[in-house]
DNA sequence: AATGAATGAGTGTTCATTCAT
DNA sequence: AATGAATGAACACTCATTCAT
């Protein structure tokens, strides 16, 4: 048994393996221009070993992809349930629990956006992209019951509620691939933190009722 | 030299024909996977002729580029100038701006993130980003120096000017990746002009000095 | 126009020099073991070339097969409709027809027993599939006609008439396939005519009504 | 020894557990389109277990080959031997021992004809096909030594007695594909049978002596 | 100037086979 | 003896690009 247990911890090490060097070589040069030959390179294995593991490339871009957007369901979730945390700074909360996550996959979030690749990734995406849905709706659901809670506590000036919570979502994202391009030019400078805590102070000010 | 004229227009006609069906399949279905032999088609020309008035693929897509960045730059520029909008004004005016850019030219957008080919754009690419920074940076300076002026004449609150444009910035662009990514899960919901709308009051209320 | 046309009798020919390429590596080699680079070899051409004539592989197999069987279809209605022909003798004369079809093509014969490929050809086998099935259908009911008048006229023992066209399909297929093999080992020894002749004298009597 | 015997019995039945699965899948699927893995499958082994009892696929199918050729042999054997069967009727005797062989292991009828992979069967099938033909060889001397000896007691017409027996095994074999190659189009008629009866009896009136 | 035709250089994927355990 | 895992060698097919006409 102790046999069995090590293989296949050393074939979900494989899989993590072959599943990192894909990560890396997507973000850093799109799926199209990434070939499986390189990824098995960059895993220190044959292209054909890749195949034992994933089905095919795209089963294996797909399968970098929701483990993240999870993650941050999670503490989204966790954030909106936690009643210490007074209503208003669950937005900011709610800033940094993306914050994380992003940095941590930039993958997801341009699977988020999956503009690039949509109609290519033929079958498999419409599940996927109906999964990375149903997860962002809920992501989207509670930030905009945690706008409405704040509305209806006082907190909150009055606005359509989807309506901020896509402008939360747009102002984060956009600002982090904004300032991921800029970096990619510029790989010194790296304000993403700085940008977004000033954007979010703006807008959590933007939002919060009263005078300052 | 009425002939030679004729040529030269026919010429740019056929080279904007050419850029128009790239154009539209880049959008639709991005650099990757759009083939010479498709844009060929689509300009109902055959592929061998697009290479009479572009190197390459690569240089055809960079072709594309600057002209609505330009046409921002444009309108920002005049928006600046005009000293009957009060300054406060002038940042939902730079929406507006963005909006009439970037629902014209998806694309412009798609590469001002480039999020998708930098690396594979090889040599040339270079160039362009460049081009394309040099220009953001300018509207970006504006942004800047308009929201410093709003400061200095007490409409808004301070923050790091950049940080406000790169915020300005990343909150429309944001947005409009968003909605577009939904639309394509969802066409008949349409709400770019009205999350903008709703996320720029905000934004606004967010900056502006003395809130209600 | 002279150079339109010359340009199609060049294309027409090129697809010939294909096709006749495939058809001999085809049948040597069958059609698993033939690669396209084997067949672009002996047409002295790229791989890729090909492709401009043949959606792909199967389709160029494919387009191998209905020529053959629609000649020998022609010439089984010929002798049909040929009055001059004693009916029983029209017997014989198919025997003729088919000899001569499948010697000039042995690929022919290979797909209207399609028994080594079936399922691999996939989609568009249904259709060839069926073309050949209702092309050999046409073939038999010429034949079981001729028998049945012959049986009609009293000079043709009277047994099932599809049998009877199913048997004389067999005899001739059976031996052909059966000779053809036996000269992969023995290439010097070539029997086919005579076993054949012998094969239909024989047959013949066989039906004939009042034997010697 | 107990021991051994037993292993070498485990041994000998798992031989033919792969065996069996690999005729099924060759004659469902042809030699090229199955996969050891899915012979391992269908024998609930692994793929590298089939290593261990064959050399490789090349032999695994040959291995298929000779066992029905051979039972074939001995029945025509048995029928050439057995004094009570009147020659005559010894011809229609070859037919069923044929049908019951062939229907048994339509596979061996395949590589009898063999006609679909010759050359991609390189080193090893050069043995085996003299071993084929040699078995058939003796199959068709003994029919075409009865043959002769019906013609030396005047109950056959005289024919090149080679050309006879070539003819008999044509005129089976080809209606046995063909109804094959039919019922793969329409799996309820299967006329087999009664096909072949008919063929046998206007071939066999075709060589018998005498009016009816 | 426009294009039909040809092609080199990939690219994802398959599969028989090997080998350590 | 059985097998999980790895892989080399193919192979069909694609596509940007070139070039003669």
């Amino acid at each position: 048994m102790g046999v069995f247990e090590r293989r296949q911890r050393e074939k979900d090490l494989r899989r993590e393996q072959i599943q990192n060097s894909a990560k890396t070589l997507f973000i850093q040069k799109s799926y199209y221009s990434t070939t499986m030959e390189e990824i098995a390179q960059k895993a220190e294995l044959s292209p054909a070993t890749i195949y034992n593991y994933f089905k095919n490339k795209e089963e294996l871009y797909i399968s970098l992809n929701l483990i993240s957007l999870q993650y941050l369901l999670a503490r989204i979730r966790k954030i909106y349930k936690n009643n210490r945390i007074p209503i208003d700074k669950k937005i900011l909360k709610f800033k940094d629990a993306m914050y994380d996550t992003f940095t941590y996959d930039p993958l997801v979030l341009r699977n988020v956006f999956h503009a690039q690749i949509e109609d290519a990734l033929s079958t498999l995406s419409k599940d996927l992209l109906e999964k990375i849905n149903s997860l962002s709706k809920e992501i989207f659901a509670i930030m905009a019951k945690v706008y409405e809670e704040g509305v209806s506590q006082g907190v909150f000036v009055e606005k359509p509620p989807m309506a901020v919570s896509d402008a939360i979502w747009g102002l984060f994202t956009g600002i982090l691939i904004w300032e991921e391009s800029k970096r990619k030019l510029n790989p010194k400078k790296d304000f993403l933190r700085s940008t977004l805590d000033t954007a979010f102070e703006i807008f959590y000010r933007g939002i919060k009722k009263g005078k300052d």
